[in-house]
DNA sequence: GATGAATGAGCTTTCATTCAT
DNA sequence: TATGAATGAAAGCTCATTCAT
């Protein structure tokens, strides 16, 4: 039975086993990926790895788990700045974001992502989508003009899935034929584009009613 | 070595092989798929595999050509009649499509992607994106006019990347918290939006043009 | 899934893995017995043990299900003519017979048993014990006369258990204070005794009963 | 290096480990059990433990040994009783006590034995053998008229090895077919038929030989 | 060509033992 | 002296692959 880590060492060993999961995966994908390999990776024996972690699989969850909490983090971080910008902005500021956490140690998640992205339905799926939800939340309470706007829930579902994969996606083409820039363009102005054109059409609807 | 599948039996065999190929990753994962539970399911014997395959990694190559083949043909075939439709009517009747080869056979070919699916940049992803780019210059040689807008690349990668990701994670989600066809009219609704909007501000941008 | 063995290498197979695991225990013990001896001694590849047994356990219960219906086989085949001799007889050749079972093959079932044997209940012991109420029951048919003496149970249970456990001591001991023969006509003669002591009570009893 | 243990606590301390082997292995068994579990149910560090002992099997050794002392000074404490008594009554009474010894604690003598005992030839039995003799011979000297008895040795290593199992065997099995009054009633009286058969055999050929 | 018994490298996991604190 | 985190040899077991039939 595992110990869960109280002290210093034991700390500093099991974040090195799982800082050595996302390096092993990143480099050789999870299949591959043997205890003996995060083991030696992280400097430890390859007992020191069942001391702290029940077997292979809790390690690949304490792995989702830390990705998950910085990436909620970094995003609940910019959520109050995110509101004060136009729709626009506020994405090419959050995909920006994304691109530098996804970048940051030499790509580190994002080569994590890459091998261990997977379309099953995982709790870390859910924590990220509750955060994005509420920076929608938030956005909404400081712009009540965009609260009318048509078929919010599919708006936002198809921006967070279909971004964030796109963005992946595209940090990982080896020979993109567009720009990350263009990607976040694109994104960003289909967005405003959406609301603009929704609260003109909302307009001539209601200039419509009255005058009939 | 393995020989080429000249004969009838042969073809038989090897369709067998990946038929029960794509059973098994549906069922059981990547992961949990052994040549044992293949040859059972294919009815051969495990030798036989070996006769048309080099190894397993083949079986998977091939299951994922026969995959894009068949979602290429799919969309193919419906590019002519696509072309004739507006923006979001295009796309809501892509998106349909692809919902319904995803589903067909008891969602064989989803619940394999879900399991299969990965970042891992493949000749698969390359095929699918070239028969969607063929896509999108028909219907531009159909809409000349849409021809102009700005940042076609970057939206149609958007689309087309974020679009199939979405709907493939919207099909899989257990519960999901908006209808299908709100995800697929959020889609095509903002692909018009962006084409609207960005007509407009060409013809605001001719119009101040002109007249100074 | 292991399979079961059908065809005739399967059973050779199959056949020589116990064999080797009766060596193995019979050398090392059942501690140290691991698959990788087992499979050397058989000469066989150690994935071939497990295409015929589910784990180690399997092979250490088929091995002792050899044992066992090799020790019954041995003792219903001489039951017959064991019916036929006095009891001190019948225990002397009943005793020869387990020491000849136990010292065939070099020992092997001998040196087997020191190293397996224990108190754990289990379904072998209840099979032996079958047989010898078998053999009991025979016996009692043969001479009824016996039938009357008290508590035949208590003493065919200390016969049964402690006369196997005593001879399979006495053979394991490397310098036995007596020879086997003396062991042996103790239990013979202590079995005999207590039939007549018995009668001999009973007439007296009776000839008491009578004459008052 | 292990010290001997000299001072109050370590007496305490070694005491207590012996105390955990015997509750484990009682509990799971000679396999399952590991330094881990004894350290933890003895109250110390897994480090302590090699401050007393050598390895593992030097606990066993000396678990063996606080069994084996504590059963020959059970036997050596009601020797100079039993020899007062007839042969069945020392033995039911030797049972009896036997009995009460291995159920003692909640049955931890008789549950170690369970899972510990085994034919392999060591130490203990010789010690346990000694007693026993000593006690046969105390018997003998109160007893003279029983030296001139055939078989002694034979009779009473029957009685030693055999008696001991069967009383092990029967308070272990879940469903006994005998009460273990029985058995006891079985044990002693064969053995008081054999002397008392004896004894008339020779008295018997005494008087053949004195009328001759 | 088809088979499946046989193989063994290599996996995950355990646990007696050590040693820095 | 006492500790328990760390170790790594070695266990049981799997499964892609081969090859005699």
């Amino acid at each position: 039975m595992p110990r869960s880590p109280k002290q210093q060492r034991s700390k500093a060993t099991v974040d090195a086993i799982i800082k050595a999961g996302f390096i092993c995966v990143a480099d050789k994908g999870l299949a591959a990926t043997t205890t003996r390999h995060i083991a030696k990776v992280a400097g430890v024996g390859v007992g020191s790895i069942y001391e702290y972690f029940e077997d292979k699989e809790a390690i690949y969850l304490a792995m989702s788990e830390v990705f998950t909490e910085d990436l909620a983090q970094m995003i609940t971080d910019i959520t109050p700045r995110l509101t004060e910008e136009t729709i626009a902005n506020a994405l090419r500021i959050l995909l920006e974001n994304l691109k530098a956490f996804l970048q940051k140690e030499d790509g580190l998640y994002l080569r994590y992502g890459r091998k261990a992205a997977s379309l099953e339905y995982k709790e870390s799926q859910r924590i990220i989508n509750n955060v994005l939800i509420e920076l929608l939340m938030q956005y909404l309470l400081k712009h009540p003009e965009l609260a009318s706007l048509k078929n919010i829930p599919g708006v936002s579902y198809f921006l967070m899935h279909g971004g964030s994969y796109a963005i992946m996606s595209h940090l990982l083409d080896p020979a993109p034929t567009i720009t990350f820039d263009e990607l976040a363009e694109a994104i960003a102005t289909m967005a405003e584009s959406y609301a603009k054109q929704q609260l003109a059409n909302e307009a001539a609807n209601n200039s419509a009613q009255t005058s009939s």
